[in-house]
DNA sequence: ATTTTTGTTGACAATTTTGTTAAACAAATT
DNA sequence: AATTTGTTTAACAAAATTGTCAACAAAAAT
């Protein structure tokens, strides 16, 4: 018999996690989750109580996972175009691991709103995200970034780490790549994002 | 006999679209569809055969509704600056309408790439992209744009223009925003894309 | 060693979603 | 009016998915 480890709550997230974030499974069902995990599908009900109460679960862990690193580095004392760059760096990473995390955070809040006719988010409001925007903020007041508006700079940001890994599917289509060529233009991406929103000195 | 309604068929068509592509309803049913058409479902197989036969004209409808316009912007003889712009305004106009069809293709793919261990896209080559990664390609070595890699540049592009409407959602409680204020912001943003990707010249 | 607790399993029930059939119906042609 | 053709409907069947239960096994506690 196989000896009981407690792993396999773990386990179980994992492989969940893997299907819905990495993999971009959206359909996927209880069985295909317990079956990749190598588990009986009941014990998905015995640890979690249902589907849902599992997704929810996901969608936690995922939250503070995620937010934990990159808060640090927003909080943090670092000079604006170094903090940029970590957190553009610190994002990818993420991204790499977890293209379809927001994707599917997006899906459950429509769903929810549909079923429910309420929203489902207790808006917990991101402090880290608050504070960068203010020092976005600061950087185009002093000039030191072009534009007005500190939410369409953050716009721009998030945009131009996410998109790419979001669509890759569509874009090795659309730009006649193959899988190879496009993890190259992945791994150039913090460079581009850089030089696109924070270019060095144009004006000398 | 009756000459053949189209009305029902396309009432139905449309009300999938705006379900899918419009309100990003991935985990929509038939019935659904049938009960906000106001039609009975078994009109969708009557007119349809079954629910994939669906998923797959909605597709096919969405790529020349899609492709169709901004085809024309793409080949046509503008130059580089007016194109773009133009390009730009025409993406945002569809997005305002399906913000989630890029997701749905990329669901689409996903799945069936599981399902059947293959890829289900014949891969039409996207001459209309083509041609103008050509066009980048030439204003990049000309030093018209910053840069060497024209697929970045598009990526940059698609990026800019796609994310702020797909996370809609998501971005109006990380930038702590209300639907009017997020909508004023996704009204500047042809604007702040072209700032972005293709500033007047800073060094005058 | 026996009881208790926890984890695991298979069989089954309930629910949800999709697909099918036959019959009713409407309009236009015969 | 009757026939034909295309459309619509309700009732039903099938499939897929989720949820429940009782029995059983392993580990921990007594």
């Amino acid at each position: 018999m196989p000896v009981k480890d407690c792993q396999t709550e773990k386990l179980i997230l994992d492989t969940a996690m893997r299907i819905f974030f990495t993999e971009g499974r959206m359909h996927a069902t209880t069985q295909e989750i317990a079956d990749e995990a190598g588990v009986n599908r009941t014990l998905i009900h015995y640890y979690f109580r249902s589907k849902k109460v599992l997704l929810d679960t996901l969608l936690k862990n995922a939250r503070i996972e995620f937010s934990g690193n990159s808060d640090r580095i927003l909080l943090s004392n670092l000079p604006f175009r170094e903090k940029t760059e970590k957190f553009i760096g610190d994002f990818l990473n993420r991204l790499m691991k977890y293209p379809y995390l927001e994707p599917f955070i997006t899906m459950n809040i429509i769903q929810e709103r549909f079923k429910n006719k309420k929203l489902p988010i207790p808006a917990e409001p991101p402090a880290a995200i608050k504070h960068y925007i203010n020092e976005i903020d600061t950087e185009m007041k002093a000039g030191n970034i072009p534009g007005k508006d500190p939410a369409q700079f953050a716009l721009n940001l998030f945009s131009l780490i996410v998109y790419p890994l979001l669509t890759k599917q569509i874009q090795i289509r659309l730009l006649d790549l193959d899988d190879k060529a496009y993890q190259k233009i992945l791994n150039e991406r913090k460079k581009i994002i850089m030089d696109t929103l924070l270019p060095v000195n144009t004006n000398k």
